[in-house]
DNA sequence: CTCCTTTTGTTGAAAATTCAACAGACTTTC
DNA sequence: GAAAGTCTGTTGAATTTTCAACAAAAGGAG
């Protein structure tokens, strides 16, 4: 577990525990560690969601899939941040989501029971993880309102510049650089792909942004 | 506050804790009690995000309305209900929300600070508080997925019977009485309400769902 | 009961999205 | 380096949504 170390420091979920207490949690927490290759299905929509995952390289994304095959992306998750807590901690039988590996990674599993429901006495830090899972799931409840205001928009336009103005505004540049591709990018957006692209040549012809693949500039 | 007791007993905020020790708790979190008219906005967007509210009495809705005066609401509470917790958890510095008075309703705020960073050992329910806001923010974290399972579909009539067929399946009946008017289940669905009729109207005499104001029987 | 306000359903036209198909650019593999 | 596969932009037609306007229905106030 040493090798990941620096990654899991950052994790919000051990925010406050010092690393030496950190590699003896981790068993404490039945922490086991898998690795991916891209596209792989991680955690499989309708399965249990016993555990909570915590990306150490690479990145995974939740999706959602319908009956038509229609694909909604609902969030992209890099190293040091966790996935599948919100289920684990409400303690639903199956999993609404899928999450996939969105390059070649490596994950950390821990049975979100061994935080909710050991006893609060074995490990001091036990309130610790508890306070900082609440953190994490306030975060996440911000991101999904983002994410609203985004797909709430009416018109494919309207939609993409609301989320490159959101994004401008966390990086705090007018350069960004955004983790999807095309298709990924519409699942998130909620729109077509082709409709998406045309849009984007008509901003660029209107000198509203510039872009080059996965790298825009707002103008 | 004595009057709210059974309401306050139901809320999830207070799971696990006694009414005898509730009653006691609520002046140590600093609780106050307002009431408010229909339509009222209760927290405005983009001011202080300190208190997390519950619903005593009616019920409140959140909503964001963006730049053009568009409306989305995002979700709805009634009796017994936490509402801004996930903004005071995470401890922003403005609102992305506005919370507004659905009827006229009575509503218990509580200054989060009070529940994040007081002493732990000031009173032994505290860690029983934290446990149960993760518990909550998990929970609605479920619920944002399924509204997003609902507002990913292209088009009204996907909308409209995948938010049907997700009541449906909560309440355990084909009879579902939605706590929208037209106008608001279009917000809700992010469609144009006079479209949304239309296609009741359609879904009515394709004989695939009934409907009577707010009450819908699915066929 | 009547007046006034709000809500709901309908309509048609304009605008936007979706869909399918294709060609060029780019990657990856062997 | 060639071939196969993937990603992206473009097109036009069909579908759907949005928008504005209006009238009927329902609800509330006096």
């Amino acid at each position: 577990m040493k090798k990941y170390l620096e990654i899991l420091k950052k994790c919000p979920l051990f925010d406050g525990i010092g690393e030496e207490h950190l590699l003896t949690m981790l068993p404490c927490l039945g922490a086991t560690v898998s690795a991916y290759d891209k596209k792989y299905t991680i955690l499989m929509e309708g399965t249990a969601a016993k555990y909570l995952g915590i990306v150490l390289s690479g990145s995974v994304q939740t999706v959602q899939v319908d009956f038509y095959g229609n694909r909604s992306i609902l969030s992209e998750m890099t190293a040091s941040q966790i996935f599948g807590e919100a289920f684990a901690c409400a303690e639903v039988s199956s999993l609404p989501v899928s999450v996939i590996a969105n390059e070649p990674c490596e994950v950390m599993f821990i049975d979100c029971s061994h935080i909710l429901h050991t006893c609060s006495n074995h490990c001091g830090f036990h309130q610790q993880l508890i306070y900082n899972l609440m953190k994490d799931l306030a975060t996440k409840t911000l991101l999904f309102h983002q994410r609203i205001e985004v797909t709430s928009k009416r018109t494919t336009r309207e939609k993409l510049m609301t989320y490159l103005l959101l994004q401008s505004k966390k990086e705090g540049s007018r350069k960004i650089v955004i983790p999807f591709d095309r298709q990924e990018l519409a699942d998130y957006l909620e729109v077509d792909r082709s409709g998406l692209s045309a849009e984007i040549g008509k901003l660029k012809k209107e000198g509203i942004l510039d872009c080059d693949k996965n790298r825009f500039v707002l103008l």
